[in-house]
DNA sequence: ACTTTCTCTGGCAGCGTTTTCATGCCGTGA
DNA sequence: TCACGGCATGAAAACGCTGCCAGAGAAAGT
C-alpha cells in the first residue's frame, strides 16, 4: 500500500535508476562509473539517471568504496595571500580530478597546530601540507602520518616537496642590488607572525649573505633587521633602518608584504624611493605592481598546480612516491621602479 | 584461525573500542557523542577510544545519521580578498561547531557558474552563498534548492541575508566629501570582471547619485566611470577622469582595490593625494592603511561570522529560517590622509 | 508491596553504494 | 561438435556507524 519510494519525496537512489532502466543496482552502479556494460544497457541507466536527476550520494559513495575523493590542505592561515593562491590553483586542478578540497586552517598562525592525524585520516586520502603549517619537525610528523602527503615549500631535501630555491631568489635580488652599485644594503626580516615561514624565511637570509659574501661586501654592512611578519612589521623594520646612524642605500625585504610596510614608512618619512634608497622585495605580491616594486617572484599558483599534479600521481599509482618525486620551479627578477643606482656613490 | 581484527593493520571501529571497553557497539557509540550512558561505561568507553586512537570514519557517520556535518559555501572567485576574509571567518565558526567546509569555487567568475544542484546536495548540508555568486536570479534559484541556505551581500529583502548596506555607506562617503566643500566630485565604478558584485556596485552607485542630490548639487557635475572592477579597472577609470576637460576636486571608488589603482594613476601623473585630488574607498581592504586611504569599512569577518552563526541556528532547529531572519551590519567612515578639502575652491 | 515511570542497555535493521562472487552466455579454437 | 576462456550480469555481502525498539533494572509514586 505504500507508494513505490519513487513517487514520495525521497531523492533518487541508486535501485531506483536500477528499476527504471530495467537492470540490476549493480550493472546501474557500473555503467554510471564507466564500467564494463553492454552498450543498450549502459544506455538506459544512463537516460534514467538522467531522467531522475541521480546523484550519488557521497557519503555512500565514500563508505563502500574506501576512498573519500577528498583532499586536506594544511595551511598556517587561510588567509594569507601566498596561501590562498596555492590552495585554489590546487583547488581547481584537483576539483577537476573529482576531489574535493577540506582546507585545515591552523587559526592564527600558532606554532605546533596541526589537525589531529586521525581526523585527517578519516576524512581525506591525502593530503597537501603547505609550510610552515608546522614547525618542520611537526611537519614531518605530520607525513608519517601514513597519508599520503606532499609538501609545498619547506626543507628542499624532502620527497614529494614542491617549491622554489629561497636562497638563490634571494641571492639575485640582491645581485641586482649590487650590480646597481649599492653596497649598504639592508634586509628586512620576518621573525614571528602569523604567515611566517621560518624555513624560507632562514634560506632567504642566507641567500642574502651569501650574495654580499660574493661580491666581497664585508659582513659588518649587512645589517638583518627581523620584525614580526607582515606589512606591519615591515614598517616597523624600516624605523629601526631609518633611526640607525648610516641610512643604507638599498632595502632588500623578505617578502613584498613587508616591503608595501617600508615603503609606507619612507612615503611618510619624505624619502623618495628609489631615487633616496632603493627597495626590492620577494614574491610578487598581486599589489607589488601597484607599489611600483621591483621584486624576486616566485610562481605562486604553479607551485599549486604542481603539488596537485604530484599528488594525483601519487594517489593514481597507489604506491609511495619515487624518492626523486618534486619539483623546484624558477624564480624571477621582476624589474619595476623602486631600485636604481645609489645617488652620490660612484 | 584469522587474528582479531583489532591485532591486524586495519584502522579500529567501533566494534572494536566496544568490544575493549566491553560494552555494546551502540553504547560504545551513545558514550563517545555525549548520549545517555552510566558514569563507569562511559569510561571505559573512552578510555578505550582513546587507547586505540579512535576516530570515527566520516564516511560511515555520514551515511547512517543522514547529516554531512558539512556546510558548501559558494563563492565566485575564491582568491578575491573579501571572499578570502568572509569564508574564513565562517570557517573558523563552523569548523567549531562541528562542521568542515567545502568550496564550491566559481572559477573566474564566469557569470552564471554555479555548482550542482544535485551535487550540493549530496555532499552538504546547507550553503553559504556569497553574493554574486551568481546573477541574483540564479542566487534565488540555488536558494530554492532545498538545501538551506544564508546568503551574503546581495539584495537586502532576501531572508537570511547578511550584509551591510551598500547604498547608505557610498553616501557616508559622498557626505564626507560634500563637507568638506567638494563639489566636482567623481565616481570610479566597477562594471564586469572576476569579483565583481552587481547588487552592491548598483547600491553603491545609488548612495553617491542620492548624497549628491540631497546636498543640491547637479546630477551634470555626476560623472560615474565604469570599468572592469579590481586595481587595473580603477586604475584605467582614474586615466579617463585625468583625459576629461575638468578635473573633479575629489573621487568616490566603489572599492578600495579599485581606489588603489586610481591611487597609482595619480602619483604617476604627479598630482598628489589629496593636495591636488582627494579620494575615498569602500570596504577597508587589508592595504588600505598602507595606502593612507580613507575609506568607508565594512565588517568583513563579521558578516562571515553572522553567516555562520545564523547557519547554525538554522541547522540546529530543523526548520526553516523564521522570515525577518538576516543581519544587516554597520559601515563605518575610516578617516585617513586621502581627503583634505577642495583647494581654491571656497 | 505493587505498580508505574524512567533510565540505561544491547540487538538489529538499516543508510546507499560498491564489490566480490557465481552464473549463464557467447564466441573461439580444437 | 565439444570444451574452454572471457565477458556481461545479478544476487548478495560488505562498508562502519547510528537509529529504533524492546527489555531489564532502578527509582518513584500509591
Amino acid at each position: 500500500m505504500t507508494p513505490p519510494s519513487v513517487l514520495r519525496g525521497r531523492r533518487p537512489g541508486i535501485v531506483d535508476v536500477a528499476r527504471l532502466a530495467q537492470v540490476s543496482p549493480s550493472t546501474a552502479s557500473r555503467a554510471i562509473r564507466g564500467g564494463a556494460v553492454s552498450p543498450d544497457r549502459r544506455d538506459r541507466v544512463l537516460r534514467a539517471a538522467a531522467q531522475l536527476a541521480y546523484v550519488p550520494l557521497q557519503a555512500a559513495v565514500r563508505l563502500s568504496s574506501g576512498r573519500t575523493r577528498t583532499v586536506g590542505v594544511v595551511v598556517p592561515t587561510a588567509e594569507r595571500w601566498f596561501f590562498v593562491e596555492v590552495v585554489t590553483a590546487a583547488a581547481r586542478v584537483l576539483r577537476a580530478a573529482g576531489y574535493d578540497l577540506l582546507i585545515f586552517d591552523g587559526g592564527h598562525g600558532e606554532p605546533g597546530w596541526l589537525p589531529e592525524a586521525g581526523e585527517l585520516r578519516s576524512k581525506v586520502d591525502a593530503v597537501v601540507l603547505v609550510a610552515s603549517a608546522a614547525s618542520d619537525d611537526g611537519m614531518l610528523a605530520l607525513r608519517d602520518l601514513a597519508v599520503p602527503a606532499v609538501v609545498v615549500g619547506g626543507p628542499r631535501d624532502v620527497p614529494g616537496r614542491v617549491g622554489v630555491d629561497d636562497e638563490s631568489g634571494a641571492a639575485t635580488a640582491v645581485r641586482h642590488l649590487v650590480l646597481l652599485g649599492h653596497r649598504r644594503i639592508a634586509m628586512i626580516a620576518g621573525g614571528t607572525g602569523a604567515g611566517f615561514d621560518r624555513t624560507s624565511s632562514s634560506a632567504r637570509r642566507a641567500g642574502f649573505r651569501g650574495a654580499l659574501e660574493a661580491a666581497g661586501i664585508p659582513a659588518g654592512s649587512a645589517a638583518i633587521v627581523s620584525r614580526p611578519w607582515g606589512v606591519a612589521g615591515g614598517a616597523a623594520a624600516m624605523e629601526e633602518i631609518l633611526g640607525g646612524d648610516r641610512l643604507p642605500t638599498a632595502v632588500f625585504a623578505e617578502s613584498d608584504e613587508m616591503a608595501f610596510g617600508a615603503l609606507q614608512v619612507l612615503r611618510r618619512a619624505g624619502l623618495e624611493v628609489p631615487r633616496d634608497i632603493s627597495v626590492i622585495g620577494f614574491d610578487n605580491h598581486e599589489m607589488a605592481a601597484v607599489f611600483d616594486l621591483t621584486t624576486v617572484a616566485q610562481p605562486v599558483a604553479d607551485q599549486g598546480r604542481a603539488a596537485a599534479v604530484l599528488l594525483l600521481e601519487l594517489l593514481g599509482q597507489g604506491g609511495p612516491l619515487h624518492p626523486g618525486a618534486g619539483v623546484t620551479l624558477p624564480t624571477s627578477l621582476i624589474v619595476r621602479g623602486s631600485v636604481c643606482p645609489p645617488k652620490g656613490e660612484l
